[in-house]
DNA sequence: ACCTGAACACCGTTCAAGT
DNA sequence: ACCTGAACACCGTTCAAGT
């Protein structure tokens, strides 16, 4: 006989529920799915739709916890680096390593408001390393968002389709055909793409702001 | 006495939608109000929601005909321009300056598969160029998307909110908070880190694979 | 405070009926 | 072929009732 504790009605003695629970068993959806859904999600819990909104606020809130997961599993460690710009670019290749762990989750979060206090220190210390190396505050933003646009465009190429390119019937495209059919798998083509992007963009910020001194 | 001319039933002498007004009306409701819905649609073109699966396949398919409207804005002239980083470059801002004309729908656009005829050639014009400049076919995809990812990821930058960043209480970064504060405004600070980071991905990949000749 | 169960508005999609 | 109107399953959200 199998005890299936039936929830009648009323607070329990011990809340079912927290925030981390919720935000873990939705990136588990979203992994799996590419997509959650409040009823999916507290079935997932075990518990009611219903239940979810004395937590969170509504699908939105769920969506926050989804950035929250993200931006606790970055590494902030790199930014320690030496080197500034190799400090960035390790920071950076964390930040893309996460999404690369869960590529579905990236057009969940291509719009909003960034409030991680993660995310907030790190850039912060990025602003600082910039500075120390030269680079006025003016121009800081605009480094940091230069690269970060690279990096969320990688990530939702992890999350492209396995097939991302289809040449309909009649139309003729020889060039792209065999360019496409020379490149690497998909996993390593995005991980390739990534770094040599990476590495170059930083390469290039190096040498444009602090060329490195002559011998 | 305005007459409003009542639709009973059954079909039409003439067609009341085609796939290009379905086309332009979803882009006008993405553009005003950064979504669509096919009840909103419908209402928009006059017709019942039911009545646009005669045209389209349902909500999927209302996002290809977007896809094609972005597409077939997007000018392949540039690619005709003798330096082959030159023409690179100016195709990837026309394709960004379309972006930049609608951000709100680069979020809707994320995830799917490219079979727009014109985007097609476009690459394979690039492939060809790119060879033409002594680069091989392995590397001419990963090239293009190194610099699509950039221009992908800097159009989501257009469609996010005005305030990307909000510092929380109690958590302190001041050198991020003055860098953000030096920032020039949205618009503008967009166009500057795309073009900024635009050329500096293509002066550097014209280094590395045609470096110019000396005198 | 925290859970349930019922309820509501709204959305995407299907389909028979009509020309 | 192309439109309507009715119908259905499903989703997000609210709220009173219960502990």
């Amino acid at each position: 006989m199998t005890q299936i504790t039936q929830r009648r009605a009323g607070r329990p003695r011990k809340a079912l529920l927290d925030r981390q629970r919720i935000g873990e068993a939705a990136l588990e959806l979203v992994d799996r799915y590419g997509d959650f859904t409040l009823p999916a999600l507290a079935r997932a819990l075990g518990v009611q739709p219903a239940s979810l909104y004395h937590h969170v606020d509504g699908r939105g809130g769920v969506i926050e916890l989804l950035r929250e997961q993200i931006s606790d599993a970055m590494d902030p460690a790199p930014l320690d680096e030496e080197r500034w710009d190799l400090a960035l670019a390790g920071f950076f290749r964390s930040y893309r390593d996460v999404f690369a762990a869960h590529p579905r989750v990236v057009p969940l979060l291509t719009t909003a408001t960034i409030r991680s206090e993660r995310v907030i220190r790190a850039y912060d210390k990025m602003v600082i390393r910039l500075a120390d190396a030269g680079i006025p505050a003016e121009q800081a933003m605009t480094i940091l968002t230069v690269v970060e646009n690279f990096v969320i465009g990688s990530a939702l190429d992890l999350a492209a389709p396995e097939v991302m390119w289809e040449i309909p019937e009649g139309v003729d495209a020889p060039a792209l055909a065999a360019a496409l059919a020379a490149q690497p798998a998909t996993a390593k083509r995005a991980d390739e793409v990534f770094e040599q992007g990476l590495t170059r963009l930083l390469a290039m910020l190096a040498e444009e702001f602090a060329p490195r001194d002559p011998e």
